[in-house]
Formats: C-alpha cells, sequence, structure tokens
DNA sequence: ATACTTTATGATCCATACATCATTAACATA
DNA sequence: TATGTTAATGATGTATGGATCATAAAGTAT
C-alpha cells in the first residue's frame, strides 16, 4: 500500500487508513506515538495543518515511511484540476 | 530519483537537492512558492522543524509529491539503530 | 434504549514556524 | 582583491500547532 499526498489532508487519510489496517484507536496510536489522541484526530481529519515533526512521530509509530519524488504526470488528479 | 525520508532533516536535504536539480536558487523558489527565502535555509539545513503546510507549497514548487509506504526493512538504516 | 468505546470539538496556555527586515557569511567570478 | 550573488543568521511580531483538560458527538455493542 502506497498512497500519494500533495495536501496535508492526503496525509490525514492516509494516517488513518494505516492506523486503521494496524488496527489501533487514536487512543493505542497515542501511547505509542506521544501525540495526543485529540491533535491525531485533527490531522487525520484535515482540521488545520501539523508540524513536520509530528508527522513524522506518527509514521515511526505506524511503520511508514515517506518517499519524496517528482509528481507522476496524469496519475491521482483533482477534479479542480481538469474541470 | 526518490528518497526516503524518515525525519525533517531529510525531507530538508531532499528539498534542497531537487531544487539544485531544477537549477533554482533559494531566492528563485522562494519566488514561485510564495514561501520566504530565509525560511527555506532553515528548511533546508533542517534548522527547527517546519509545518506540513509549507513542505506541500515547496512541493508543489518543485514538481515533487510524498509517497507514505511501509517501511522498507533493511534498507537506510541509521547507525544508530545497529550501534 | 442503555452503556461503553472511540472520535471530534472547544478553550486555554505555551512553544515555535513563518513573514519580514537587516545583516553577515559564503561563494562565485571579474 | 574587489564585486556581485546566494545562503545563512538574528531579531521581532503574528499566527498557529500541540499539550492538556473537559465535554460532546458518533459509533458499537448488549
Amino acid at each position: 500500500m502506497d498512497t500519494i499526498a500533495r495536501t496535508p489532508e492526503d496525509i490525514g487519510t492516509a494516517l488513518r487508513n494505516a492506523r486503521k489496517a494496524a488496527r489501533l484507536t487514536q487512543k493505542g496510536l497515542a501511547d505509542r506515538s506521544g501525540i495526543w489522541q485529540e491533535t491525531i484526530s485533527k490531522i487525520e481529519t484535515g482540521t488545520g495543518s501539523a508540524k513536520l515533526d509530528t508527522i513524522f512521530d506518527l509514521c515511526a509509530a505506524l511503520d511508514l515511511e515517506l518517499h519524496v519524488s517528482p509528481r507522476s504526470k496524469g496519475a491521482n488528479i483533482a477534479l479542480e484540476d481538469i474541470l
């Protein structure tokens, strides 16, 4: 499973999916990441933004890593891009 | 070119490499991303952390995207992990 | 419907990222 | 060396992320 992210919201949903795949509650993830449940909720729902530090803390707890790569042309185009 | 990032510093160096590959100065990237040169400098050098918003602004200006994926076992292991 | 668990929301406080301006250091190059 | 460009540093003010506590809303049972 590999998710493309171009916005903080994309990261939020990717993290939520990974958390659920790991069968963790927000509280469970909070415990193992040191990030508060309330903060996780805000990140997953895209309410406000987040710090990179926090994202990496969550990635570490979920055994995820980020890959920085050239934008893939034509893939995952948002509706606004073509309308 | 695809860089694995597990820390804010990794992101900083990936962005710097991408900027140089695009033959842009920090000021040039600042102009097209809306992020100030001073801020770009701090992100690239890993001085302090950054907001996700800012990272995505820079990614957009450099035609980069992030991929969230399961940690690749055995690859890119830090010294601290095995010492 | 009731009880329990999980997630979302709201307020406050503190830390800090970013904008902004000024300046210095580094690095080219004439 | 002197000049010009690029990158880094420092200070200040504003905006906001995250910790923390409390609570409400949603979801999932029994």
